[in-house]
DNA sequence: ATACAAATATGAGCATGCTCATTTTTATGT
DNA sequence: ACATAAAAATGAGCATGCTCATATTTGTAT
């Protein structure tokens, strides 16, 4: 006789392993959390983090591949925090694109924060799924689609209210170029409050708005 | 009685001390060089290196304080490349300022383009050399200047000859985050010849172009 | 219950980047 | 020549990220 169980792959599976499973993960994922907030991400173990989790040190590469795979993990959480902070604020609506763009970029740093030390070494490498350097994961890519797909959705409301050029897929691939930029200036921004970057942004997406708004471009 | 030798300090000095350690590093940088292109940057061992240089693996850091620093020397001489290459090519004095700037990136991609592989993990931190990541060192912050004053000269004569709004100092740091930008997306670029990434390029600089061409944005 | 197989956990062990106490080399003063 | 000290080289050794052969647990069929 086959399984009785369900047949679906992934997560949402019911069964004792899988729950085993579940909650092994979650405490990998709140120990990681735990130490890569007191000590960072570099003085951080792997061996230490096993520990606290309370299972071997093997047993966090059958969950995660690689270290960094872990802090990946936060991003991608984050980014749906973004994208739900989003669609869940009224005021975000009603606002115009260059607010809702300023308003993107100004969240997701400000949830960046407590992850500064190791956003270079993770972040810039998540912003270029695609990049010959590690092999590229599913769940990467499947981020990567969120993301662009979300962008998207908010420039081509503005251009069917034709308050904005027809730019095709290439509006979303110019805003992530512009978030990437304006990440690694926030890496090596000193400033009070990191205000040199926030006046840059708000620069360059004034600046994109007069553009954009004066239409007619050759695109 | 003191030294007779020269007081001075750093490169150029002579001496048969020197003269060794100019060799070692020579050794050091060559025998790198050579594995890095054959081997690629992660599956060469710092050991590896010191063997084919002939001394012991120790001292390879003696000369470099990491594997990394090792990389971004070459990242450093080939940003001098450019410099000079643009700098000795009469075509680029008598170009326009769009053309120029392409230039400078498309030269520079060019140059970049062995060691893609290893950009990713060093390239985009050698372009946010304050970030806490890693204890900036002066020679960074000295190619780093150097890379902005060279850029802020060109804005300058384009400036002083009225074609181009001042811009003060934010028009180098504008560029760079341009320059970043560029590196990241020509990164995960898997189009034919790179192709896209310099059509994205030239169509940025256009825009570019166009805008700072209509001059009276308030800065 | 028992047997069996698939899934999962384990920790000794590997290669690596890097450190540091010690040894060797070089330059100088007498 | 010899002594001395500074500079430089050395390689054993450390902690780390990660692997993999083995051991344990779990689910199913009889």
């Amino acid at each position: 006789m086959k399984r009785k169980t369900s047949a679906r792959t992934g997560a949402g599976k019911t069964g004792k392993r899988n729950e085993n499973k579940e909650k092994t993960k979650k405490a990998i994922l709140a120990a990681a959390l735990k130490l890569f907030a007191e000590k960072g991400f570099y003085n951080t173990s792997t061996r230490a983090i096993s520990r606290k989790a309370g299972i071997a040190e093997g047993t966090l590469f059958n969950y995660f591949e690689t270290k960094e795979d872990l802090a990946l993990y936060f991003f991608e959480r984050e980014m749906d925090e973004v994208i739900g902070w989003f669609e869940g604020n009224p005021r975000m609506k009603r606002a115009d694109l260059p607010e809702k763009l300023f308003a993107i970029i100004h969240h997701s740093l400000e949830r960046l924060e407590p992850y500064e030390e190791f956003i270079g070494a993770v972040y810039l490498r998540a912003l270029a799924p695609s990049s010959k350097l590690s092999p590229w994961r599913l769940q990467n890519q499947e981020r990567e689609l969120r993301y662009l797909r979300f962008i998207r959705d908010i420039l081509a409301e503005a251009e069917a209210d034709d308050r904005l050029p027809p730019l095709g897929d290439f509006g979303a691939y110019a805003f992530r170029l512009l978030h990437t930029a304006i990440i690694s200036y926030w890496l090596q921004d000193c400033s009070r409050g990191k205000e040199q970057t926030l006046a840059l942004l708000d620069r360059c997406l004034k600046l994109a708005d007069r553009i954009l708004r004066k239409g007619g471009w050759d695109w």
